[in-house]
DNA sequence: ACGCTAGGTCTACGGTGTAAACTTGTCAAC
DNA sequence: GTTGACAAGTTTACACCGTAGACCTAGCGT
């Protein structure tokens, strides 16, 4: 039986503000916004939110808590660690525009918690020392999330016609450039502008990120 | 002689707005404060810039145009690389909380378009074919953003005894983990708040950026 | 039965970007 | 010289934002 008629869930708001942002971008999570989804005063939202930042925090811990940790295995740390990297690229990937948020999140919600340990648990496993660890599982955990912002449609969805439009733009301003004074970046523009394919796209920067902490290993 | 007593000048307001972003943070770049400190109304500003975002982007142009690129030479490809995003970081380095806006200007602004073409050069000089360079190049320089902007005082600056107080709440709350659960976490609390020197924080970002680089090399 | 309180509401405030209409020095051309 | 024209600053106004503070009020624990 109901026993309130409003009755909300911030779990629900975290929700709809996470639709919202992927569809209309982050600016467009507005807490008049929010509450209007959930037929509610603005100020509703302060029962259960501290602050804004508050709500975008949660909005975080959201996508951290879509990571699927492989589980455990006795293959080489290399391969353990291209999958660990792999699964937390992929919790982020369907949200290119609020992945940002998870990164002041990583060393406080209990998934990205549970992630940073198994992942400086495998680089010492691989020979790196625990700060060393500490550090470059650090920055390859930043290059990764950023990997995700900047994927090259993060900019606008709307309907994928303006988006098309807008690359086509964007291309044409660079071919536009001199040829005798930027030979590679016109030559390139189609890839510049924006990669062949996003798995592609990926893929090539995991193995970045992989092949750095590889070279930058202790012997 | 003063031919006008008010004339405003956009070089001159896109150095305020810099030098507001790197004491207060991006929040307090403001079109009315930036206004009052030229002693104008706010809607003066649009005289000079279409957009609140296009004077971000002259913010921006104007962090790339601090690049001091390096002069050519004969040395191995790789040495020249590091050369390049050093020099790339070096530029940016000062500016952490503005750091980001220079990343949809790189192949926008001139100084960017030139970073960017010499970056290449060096990579098809390393083996890479163009495009793959293009991505390649695309990528480390993201992830060089990145590292300025996550630099660890990037949050706030006030004086340093603020500072300092935020850091050390942080590594409180690090160390109050169960260290049975998050044993590399708990041990290494001081190195994940806050590296112990910028500048080794910084050559190791670029080292494993190199590494990577090095690392996808084709045959 | 009764108070407490969690979880809503209402109102209001200061701040933000910016559209539209206006004023006013400055200079080029007659 | 006088006269437009125009570039650059002003004024006013608007819609929207986050949020402080005072106010209900339904439902539960005692």
């Amino acid at each position: 039986m109901p026993t309130l008629t409003k009755r909300l869930d911030p779990a629900q708001v975290v929700d709809s503000a996470l639709e919202l942002a992927d569809t209309e971008g982050l600016d467009a999570v507005t807490l008049r916004r929010l509450a209007q989804l959930h037929e509610v005063t603005p100020m509703a939202l302060y029962r259960h939110f501290s602050d804004k930042l508050d709500l975008l925090n949660a909005l975080g811990d959201r996508l951290l808590a879509d990571i699927e940790l492989p589980e455990p295995s006795e293959r080489p740390w290399e391969e353990r660690l291209r999958q660990m990297l792999t699964a937390f690229v992929a919790a982020l990937r369907p949200h290119p525009r609020v992945a940002g948020l998870t990164l002041t999140r990583i060393l406080i919600a209990e998934p990205g918690l549970e992630m940073a340990e198994r992942t400086m648990e495998i680089l010492v496993d691989g020979g790196f020392d625990p700060d060393y660890a500490a550090e470059v599982g650090r920055q390859s955990i930043c290059s990764l999330i950023t990997l995700v912002t900047t994927e090259p449609g993060a900019g606008e969805d709307p309907e994928p016609s303006a988006r098309e439009q807008a690359l086509r733009l964007k291309r044409a301003t660079l071919s536009a450039l001199d040829p005798k004074r930027y030979p590679l970046i016109t030559g390139t523009a189609d890839t510049l502008v924006c990669p062949a394919s996003t798995d592609d796209y990926y893929s090539l920067g995991i193995d970045l990120v992989v092949a750095g902490i590889r070279g930058v290993r202790p012997a």
